[in-house]
DNA sequence: ATGACGATTTACT
DNA sequence: GTAAATCGTCATA
């Protein structure tokens, strides 16, 4: 049986958070109806003010990053790169500025929706299904995500929210979680780039790149 | 008002 | 491996 998580349950430090959220359900109904749903086999962990690499280092506060305050459960969403879309859970208290990115989803239902999504140049037929969510920005793309859902509730919300499998929760934890450093933030600096913030399941196929070694949970 | 910069992805050499 | 795509946001003026 399927549930939706306690918000207690997201109120704790992001790399908490972060290796939490693998193995639970991101579902979203889109606005004909259909269900996509994906499990979350990869996440990051970015911790608020101390954090060169979040949005909300030194407490920067806008009306961009307005939601990565808001209480734990909240989805931030971003808009980078000109042209792509990135998801976060918020955790924490409020006001604290921390959350974790959804780096990769295993697609579970609406695979044909999320391929049709995601088509570009290249046809949707091709798109092979570890193509799909493998990657920030490719799951918002594949699950129609943007800044439209910025500041929904994932506890709460219709159309974009958390489910718990615990079927599928204890096979995530019996393949093991590696911890690595982050991508993309080389500019945050040495110390925060290096940080084994970044959470996958062990040898799980739809990840964004390879998972690190670390400790098995 | 302006300029530099992305928590990325894709195509191409 | 490298480079282009593409534009909202933010710091500076």
């Amino acid at each position: 049986m399927t549930a939706r998580p306690e918000r207690t349950w997201l109120n704790v430090d992001a790399a908490t958070c972060a290796e939490r959220l693998l193995g639970a359900t991101l579902v979203r109904i889109l606005p004909t109806g259909e269900r996509l749903s994906g499990v979350v086999v990869e996440t990051e962990a970015y911790l608020g003010a101390e954090d060169r690499a979040a949005h909300t280092f030194g407490g920067r506060r806008t009306a961009r990053n307005e939601s990565m305050y808001a209480q734990a459960g909240t989805a931030y969403v971003y808009f980078t790169y000109g042209m792509h879309h990135c998801v976060n859970v918020v955790c924490g208290r409020i006001g604290e500025g921390t959350a974790a990115l959804v780096r990769a989803l295993e697609p579970r239902e609406g695979l044909d929706a999320m391929r049709r999504l995601r088509a570009g140049k290249i046809s949707a037929s091709r798109l092979r299904d570890t193509d799909l969510c493998s990657g920030p920005a490719k799951l918002c793309r594949a699950m129609g995500i943007d800044r439209a859902l910025d500041g929904v509730d994932l506890l709460t919300s219709s159309s974009l929210f958390l489910e718990i499998d615990p079927v599928i929760r204890t096979r995530v934890a019996g393949a093991g979680i590696a911890r690595s450093s982050r991508i993309g933030i080389e500019s945050a600096g040495e110390e925060w780039a290096s940080a084994p913030l970044r959470f996958t399941v062990r040898g799980h196929p739809f990840l964004s790149r390879p998972g690190g070694h670390g400790a098995s949970g």
